[in-house]
Formats: structure tokens, C-alpha cells, sequence
DNA sequence: CGCGCGCTTGAAGAGGCTCAAGAAAGGTGG
DNA sequence: CCACCTTTCTTGAGCCTCTTCAAGCGCGCG
């Protein structure tokens, strides 16, 4: 069993056992623990170094004055947080965590050394950065026109799909430790809106949801139900070009 | 005056007169002219150059298999449509023009040669896809948080300060080319609504706004009133340590 | 055992949508 | 420069989705 990290770029390309050894040593720096409901970068802050997530999950998030909350997305084990964000004087939203999560730390000269010295871990890289600016932007379809059940049934969709891609599922099954305001603060609807609607999708057997875990027993139904279309994640090992021949 | 890439750049950092000009000679090259509402690129394309908008407005968008269609972005003079993208295989959106629109269409060699050997132009088309993730994210805040009349003002106060980045601003108005049927596709509204809307922020005297023109007699009463604080544009020359000295 | 957090339910109300139609503006050809 | 056609804007009316407020339940944990 290899890292989420590992696994999640080898959808794009194969890579070799070199590139591999050196994404396993880079996961071992400045390895963090922190408690559910932790930040691990508030807007305002100057961050120097790349987190990358080993296990738990997490999210960006806003706050607007009033105090209404947005996440805006959602990082799972294996998602790095602001790749290239040095750039940026400060911070213009903050990361915290949702369970309990593992980072591990990396600076930013260690990665910008790995990308310059490892080319195919580059475009790999490039990939992760340019898969997230498409969930992005697939968070805009779904905020700006899909209505509960989409939206929700969307978002279903794809944290499986992603949880998949790290080897994070069991058959039609994966952890769901979101709770019903998360998912609200995820999709701008009201925490007992989620809740009717999460009832709406049992009812069609679209998904069981019970406790942390959750079933999703007919995927294909479920994205049809949310106009789900997995093409903005680029699964499609889109960089076979590059793989490693070993 | 200098073009709205240089002067959308120097928001970041000072160029170099050198810089400007590989800048300019780039801007020249496969320029084309389009009509209002032809797309640039469509979704499924396999794009191998890059965009930038020399004149005119055009916009990102996505359509459900129902027709319902979301614009994701905007695209004004001196932004550039896609850094990076040749690296996924397929395009999961399209970008289309809401104006007559002039383009230089370069190609992707151009750029990675052009950033190779100008680290500060490098450094400030970096800062240029950061900006405009930040961007998404506030979309993503924008639809999922905001009533009508806040994401709609919120809209009409970040296109205003991008303009004025980009010197297309006179005093407090700018031109507007947006239908109410384009602002109903970006804030995810119904026509009739965003109609009514506009009314109510014309009859608080936020906006005048008549024909293709926009006059924000108070920036800061319309800021206030979208809850716009414009952090995510990172606009305070973060660069400036980068600035070249001549 | 009791407290707190998360989930669930009901009822009422608001914000935004749809449908429908007419008015104004803008562009085109004669 | 006018006549016509299309696009865009505007208005009214009724309805529906989602919100808000309020309260009760259940479960996990100290």
C-alpha cells in the first residue's frame, strides 16, 4: 500500500520507483498531528512552507464579516495546500482542519529542488495544481445552478470519486465524517435543508448514510441525479506520455 | 499608455524596460479579432496555445446537459485565458466571447522560453494564476453566502477594480458590456431577478448604470454593501521586493 | 449521569423563480 | 432616415424552494 500522495499522481502518470522513493521521503519531513477543528493557516498569515495532507481531512474556508462561512474545498489525504502560494504576501482565506489530521510539512525550497530535479514529479505536481483550479470552477457550476439534491448528490460524488483515487474505498463504500453543517457551509444551503434533502436522497436510495460511513449503492444513478460528469477531475491517466518504463 | 498586461502586471511588481518589451513582442504575435458570443476554445478541445485578451471581454463558462449554463470567469483586457492547460488532455469547460474581442494567440513554447529567461515576468505570470484562483474562490463564497443584491455587487465592484488595474476605469465609471442575461449566468440568478435587483441597488444610489456604462458614485458605500474586501486580489505590489530598479 | 453536539421535525415566512407579456433600445436594410 | 426586426429590459402575478425559528431527540463522552 502506497501513500495517498503516490497513488493520486499515478492517475495522471506512472511514475518510477525513483520518483516514488523521493515523494516518500519528502512525506516524512516536518510530519504534524492536529485536532479536528484546528486551523493550519489563517487568512492574513505569510506561509512559508506546502502541506501535504497524510491522513484526515480538511478545508479551506471564508468568513464573510457577518459571520456566514463558506468552505470552499476540501482537502483529502494526499491534496497539497498551496502549491506556489509564497508568491502571494498573505493569506486570502484560512485552512483548518476537520478530524484529526497528519501533514506533513515541506518547505518550499525542498519542493521546488524535487520539482527541479525530477521533471516527470513536476508536471505531476502541475496536474494536482490544475485538477484543483477545475474542482474550483466545477464548485461554481454546482453553487450557481444545481439545486439541493444536485448539489449535494455532486458533492457525494465527488469526495468519493477523489477517496477512490487515493485508495481510500471499500467496494461502493468510504468514510464521511462531515457533519450536516459542514456539508451546509459546503454548499450554501441551511443545515436543516442538508438535512431534509439528505433524507430525500435515502429515500430515492441514492445513497446510506449512517454515522461516518457512507454507501453510495448505485454510483451511476447518483451522478445522474447530480449531473455529475467526472471529466473536470482529469482522471484519465492524461500523462501516460510521461510514464516511467520500469 | 501600455498595454493592460503590463500594467495588470505591475500591480505585482516593476518591470524592467526589457521585460516590457518581450512583453509587448509577445503581445503581437498571432493576434486574431472575434466577434461578440464565437468561442475561443471549447470544451473537449485539446488546447496547444495560450490567450491572451488584448481588447474585449470573454468569459469562462460550463453548460448542464439541460441547458442551464454558469459563466465560471471573467476574462478582461491583459488577463490570459489557460497558463498551463496543455498539460491536461482535454478541456473541461469552454471560454467565449462577450464582446468583440482581439487575441494574441501564443504558443506554449513562447511562454515557457519567455519565463525561463525572465525570472520577474516568470515570477508575475505566477502571480497572475494565483490571483485568478483566488478569484475562483471568492466565487465560490460569492454564490454560496451572498443574497442577490450582495453577489451582484460584489460582482460589479471586482470587475470595476480589475479594470481599473488594467486602466480601462474613467474616474468612478467603466464600460459594462454585460447583459442582465450574462450577470444572471455569472451570479447563478434568474433574469427577472437580477432586472429587479439592479433596480434596488440603482435606487440606493450604488450604481448608475445605463446602456453599456457603469458609475459607482461610492466605491466604498458599494463595497460595503457586497461585503467586498479586495485582499483576495492581492493587489498591493506583494511583488515589490522583485521590483527591478530603473 | 448529565452535558453538548449533532440530527430531526414542524410551521411560517421570505427570497427568488417561472410564466407571460409588453416596452425600449439597438442594429440592419432599403 | 425611416421601417422593421431582434435583443434586451421591465413589470405583474403566483408559486415553490429554501430559510428561519423553535423545540425535541439521541448518542457519545467526560
Amino acid at each position: 500500500m502506497s501513500l495517498p500522495l503516490i497513488q493520486k499522481l499515478e492517475q495522471f502518470t506512472r511514475l518510477s520507483s525513483e520518483d516514488k522513493e523521493v515523494l516518500r521521503q519528502m512525506s516524512m519531513e516536518g510530519v504534524r498531528h492536529l485536532d479536528a477543528r484546528e486551523d493550519i493557516i489563517r487568512e492574513g498569515d505569510r506561509p512559508q512552507s506546502l502541506n501535504l495532507i497524510l491522513s484526515g481531512w480538511a478545508c479551506r474556508y471564508k468568513h464573510l464579516e457577518d459571520g456566514r462561512r463558506q468552505i470552499i474545498s476540501f482537502f483529502l489525504p494526499g491534496d497539497m495546500c498551496d502549491n506556489h502560494v509564497f508568491i502571494l504576501r498573505q493569506m486570502d482565506h484560512s485552512v483548518g482542519t476537520l478530524t484529526p489530521v497528519t501533514i506533513a510539512q515541506i518547505p518550499r525550497r525542498r519542493i521546488e529542488e524535487i520539482a527541479g530535479q525530477h521533471p516527470r514529479i513536476s508536471q505531476a505536481l502541475w496536474w494536482e495544481t490544475l485538477v484543483n483550479a477545475a474542482i474550483q470552477r466545477e464548485w461554481t457550476v454546482n453553487l450557481g445552478q444545481r439545486d439541493a439534491l444536485e448539489r449535494i448528490a455532486h458533492l457525494l460524488c465527488e469526495l468519493f470519486v477523489r477517496l477512490r483515487g487515493v485508495g481510500l474505498t471499500e467496494g461502493n463504500s468510504c468514510e464521511m465524517p462531515l457533519t450536516q453543517a459542514g456539508l451546509a457551509d459546503a454548499t450554501g444551503l441551511s443545515v436543516v435543508h442538508v438535512n431534509r434533502t439528505l433524507q430525500e436522497l435515502r429515500a430515492a436510495k441514492l445513497i446510506v448514510l449512517r454515522g461516518k460511513s457512507l454507501t453510495i449503492p448505485d454510483l451511476t444513478a447518483l451522478q445522474n441525479a447530480a449531473l455529475f460528469n467526472p471529466n473536470y477531475l482529469h482522471l484519465d491517466r492524461e500523462g501516460r506520455h510521461l510514464d516511467a518504463n520500469e
